[in-house]
RNA sequence: UGAGCUAACUAGAUAAUCGCUCUUUUUAAGAGAGGAAAGUCCGGGCUCCAUUGGACAAGAUGCCAGGUAACACCUGGGAGACGUGAGUCUACGGAAAGUGCAGCAGAAAAUAAACCGCCUAUUAGUUAGGUAAGGGUGAAAAGGUGCGGUAAAAGCGCACCGCGUAAUUGGUAACAUUUUACGGCAUUGCAAACCCCGUCUGGAGCAAGACCAAAUAGAGGUUCUUUAGUCAGUCCUGGCUGAACCUGGGUAGGUUGCUUGAGUUUUAUGGUGACGUAAAACCUAGAUGAAUGAUUAUCCUAGACAGAACCCGGCUUACCGGUUAGCUCACUCC
RNA sequence: GUCCCCUUCGUCUAGUGGUUAGGACACCUGGUUUUCAUCCAGGCAACAGGAGUUCGACUCUCCUAGGGGACG
């Protein structure tokens, strides 16, 4: 491994926000994607101070997302993945998992 | 048994698989959020700027003694308030330095005063004087009780109680107590109203700062030669300068600061205690779109509040429960 | 992360420690009008929450909650 997965903030984030080539979406979630020629995937979440107030409930649902973009990471192209947290988002994480896994079959279905 | 008070601890556990961050001796091994990490309410360290001294302003603090790097914190003591009690709480200096405020009610709200009363003299009604016992108002009305005294009264006088001042005694002190003397009682409350007094405070903050690389243009305007600007509150003084300010424009990427520290644990010892001293052992997160998750199994009391971002010491607030020790009150039994 | 400010009827706002907390718009009721609007009269309705100081807090102090702003 060894690979940096994570997008840095000084690239990437504001063109993935800007100018996305591919937009995702579903009940909670807003996958934006952008092309990059690193030759692996890279994932990015944005999740709003003002829409979830706790810290712990924040780094949880990133965690989350995080995990499932590395169980899916082998059907996934090289480009930056920004997944955008929508306002309404529940705490319950089985649904959480449920849509996440919708989010990639999207993504796969439109390639 | 029930109801409480005080002090302290704990914050699901074990195993397997797949992943994340850092370090190292790199096909592996080790480590990996909290008691509040939070609020940012105080106090420090650290970094840069200023530093010749002073005045003013502003802010903080306020019973006494101690602890500490320091504090608005902590410990012990005093005083007051609350509680049957164990105990708890307290911004607790000064109101005869000065100013201000005290609505309504009430006669009168701070140099006391006289509405209803009471008493004396006088008169047709009344008027003049004495008085603060009683009534009523208010949050607050200028000692209380008894006896004497008087026209009626009053610390007017006396006794006791309370109060103030001074001395004595105990205590490091705040303060307390006993006794003595003096004062007829003497100036109400509010300083989280202005204020006075004592003590303390230079300013800004890791987005501080340092290094490397890149980029831009050393552009235009205004002001002043002993005045102007600046030196991060103001003034004086002092230092610096051909500069200072304004307008417009450009850049902001990486590395570092970044975890060995007023550190943790144990033992001994001094102290009522906060805490200090000595010795030994240990290294225990360091990310930067930001690391702790997912799945499975077992057990129980069924897991609350909640996530480090330079680091410590406090305070405050949030919190499902559980455990231990000491103490108090009530009831019952022996 | 650091540092400031604000919170009063449904909305926008006044408010010197003693007020029945004032005003405008909105809403409701009645009147005027053939009816509606305008106009007139009346009504409803608030001090973010909790402590403390004070005889008495919207006002002074502390804590908490919510909202907003500045520094890139």
């Amino acid at each position: 491994m060894g690979v940096k997965r994570s997008i840095p903030s000084s690239e990437g984030f504001d063109e993935a926000f800007s100018n996305p080539d591919i937009k995702v979406s579903t009940k909670h979630f807003l996958l934006l994607l952008k092309e990059n020629d690193l030759g692996y995937a890279r994932i990015g979440v944005a999740v709003r101070k003002k829409d979830i107030k706790l810290a712990v409930q924040r780094n949880k649902i990133r965690r989350k997302i995080k995990g499932s973009f590395n169980v899916n990471t082998s059907k996934l192209t090289a480009s930056d993945h920004v997944v955008l947290v929508k306002k309404n988002i529940t705490s319950d994480s089985a649904v959480i998992k449920k849509e996440l896994e919708e989010l990639w079959q999207k993504l796969e279905k439109l390639r």
